[in-house]
DNA sequence: CTGAAAGCGCTAACAC
DNA sequence: GTGTTAGCGCTTTCAG
């Protein structure tokens, strides 16, 4: 392993010479920056990076924090963040935190322990965030934050409920039943408030037992569906916070032999890549995947190089993908067999 | 941001016995070790790991080159090797490489540049590898590699394409098409064999024209099962070498309205979460994936630790699982509608 | 059991 | 333009 100490040797310079040539090849006169990349090549060196990281007090990784990472969505947004952090040269560190906040805080650790310059959140309800962004670079991208401590990107929940709440709505129906993420989540509650928003424009009343809690998983959507089938008045329509849920709600529903859309209309969240592939396929919202990791990074190196940030919060597009699991309850009556085939 | 010669001063002892008390407590008497551990707690100390990585020439960082993380069988794999990594106190730097060779051996360098102690690959045809692993510690999952250069852990991919082919022979299928990976992978031949080891035990006649390529995705699945209805004899069976391509085949199939089980099994292989959901329920091969990424930390990290292996070339175990996607032939006059709805 | 001191490989003043 | 030199924070001999 040749050392800086070996180059500087052989092309008969000083080490700082060969520093220079490596790291401000401009102010090496020509002569001499020859003689130094021979000598690299002769010794077959290549740069220490940990020295490097030591010295510059920089290292040009990022950590990520991740709940799961074989969820489909994530999978996605790590998928834009280690691409764009890679045109960055930087590093990704990933770290699934099961949403453990142990886990999270010891992971944040890495940064303040400077394995990482700065960490890359993708979920909320962060205890160890608030005290912990005020010392070290970090962004939450994809979840909700009620008074985010960091900057964010977040979709614009509210709008995007609203919006296929109204294509329910549109198509006909009037009792639009919804299965949701976990409580707490603001997430949950801003596509809450959409949902009603859309229920209220349109005269529609507010019920509460159409509201079914879920976590995001297709066992849960399963669940959540199976209840709603015991209602004493079905709905006509189910809307789910994710397109697992609603994958997993589909199931149900094929099970009890009822037609989507024939019999119930059926929507999701997230235009997973298997929303496309459901039968019927799935109408959803699609969300930018890849682009909250990119936007993520973008900020997050922002932070770590200190140049001012021109957006704190940013809001992504999304956009209502109508796909042929939602129809008119009217063609309920008559069932088109297309939509089972 | 103390260091550990604040914590000398702090506690009245040298910076050597600091050291020593984080790293070897043993051999430091209790009363001085509780003098540090108190400094500690009043400097807020936290150890500079780039340095202690730097002085150390270790990083406890493993690299891992993936093809594509967004595909839902790696991110399974990356998921357990991030959970075995943290088990080990090793964290996890990602790269999508693409397969692009370049970005790879761009990667792999980081090893070299002691950013990381060892690489985990997630594929093979790896022009790199067979120069790269003589020096530095690195393993093989998922993929088959012909000389294998370094570690690996794969299935018994002959074995489970042989089960899956006498599953749909005993269901009493004799016309069983195959829409394969890249043709020169290993893993894509070595399934070809097995498929043929089944069809010769059962006195059926290989037909080469049954057997489309695809790339494992959706799109690819859906191409070749088109093709495949345009067979002057078609098929009774399909067999995908991936849940994905199944998935893409059996959209063309519902679009062509053909139904699956009644007129057509389908196959896959992986068994990725939404096999279970699919319309009907896919058969397929379940593969281990967390256990790969498993199997890839432990022996990677026998190697950067020098201990031997107890076994140099790991086969983990695949299970059949039968579904409602694969039924007799002669069942599809009937056509159960419970296959469909 | 503890302390003094010598670096790990590199960068950045500071001289020349 | 180039060389000399002093560390970055930590570990690790080697003495005591």
């Amino acid at each position: 392993m040749s050392s800086i100490r070996e180059v500087a040797r052989l092309a008969g310079v000083s080490v700082a010479t060969v520093s220079r040539t490596l790291k401000t090849p401009e102010v090496v006169s020509p002569a001499t920056r020859e003689k130094v990349h021979a000598a690299v090549e002769a010794a077959g060196y290549r740069p220490n990076l940990t020295a490097i990281q030591f010295r510059s007090q920089r290292t040009r990784n990022l950590v990520v924090l991740v709940p799961k990472i074989a969820n489909t969505f994530f999978a996605r947004v790590i998928s834009g963040i280690q691409q764009a952090a890679q045109a960055c040269h930087y590093g990704v560190l990933l770290c699934n935190t099961h949403g453990d906040e142990q886990i999270e805080a010891q992971y944040a650790q890495l940064v303040s322990s400077r394995q990482a310059d700065g960490v890359i959140q993708l979920r909320a309800f962060d205890p160890f965030l608030e005290g912990a962004s005020a010392t070290l670079p970090m962004v939450n991208v994809c979840e909700v934050l009620d008074a985010p401590p960091c900057p964010t990107a977040t979709l614009d929940n509210r709008a995007a409920a609203r919006e296929m709440t109204e294509h329910l709505i549109a198509c006909g129906h009037r009792r639009i039943a919804m299965i949701k993420g976990p409580r707490r989540s603001p997430l949950t509650r801003d596509r809450l408030l959409g949902y009603r928003d859309a229920l209220a424009a349109a005269g529609i009343d507010f019920d509460e037992s159409l509201l079914l809690p879920g976590d995001f998983t297709p066992p849960s959507g399963y669940a959540a569906a199976q209840r709603l089938l015991t209602l004493p008045v079905r709905p006509s329509a189910i809307f789910c916070e994710s397109d697992e849920m609603a994958i997993g709600a589909l199931q149900c529903l094929r099970e009890a032999g009822i037609d989507v859309p024939g019999e119930m209309s059926l929507a999701g969240f997230d235009d997973i890549e298997f929303a496309r592939f459901c039968a019927p396929p799935l109408t959803t919202i699609a969300q930018p995947a890849e682009a909250f990791g990119e936007a993520a990074v973008e900020m997050l190196i922002a932070l770590i190089e200190q140049r001012p940030l021109e957006i704190e919060h940013r809001v992504l597009p999304h956009r209502l993908v109508v796909r042929e699991s939602t129809a008119s309850p009217v063609a309920q009556q008559g069932g088109s067999p297309l939509g089972v085939i």
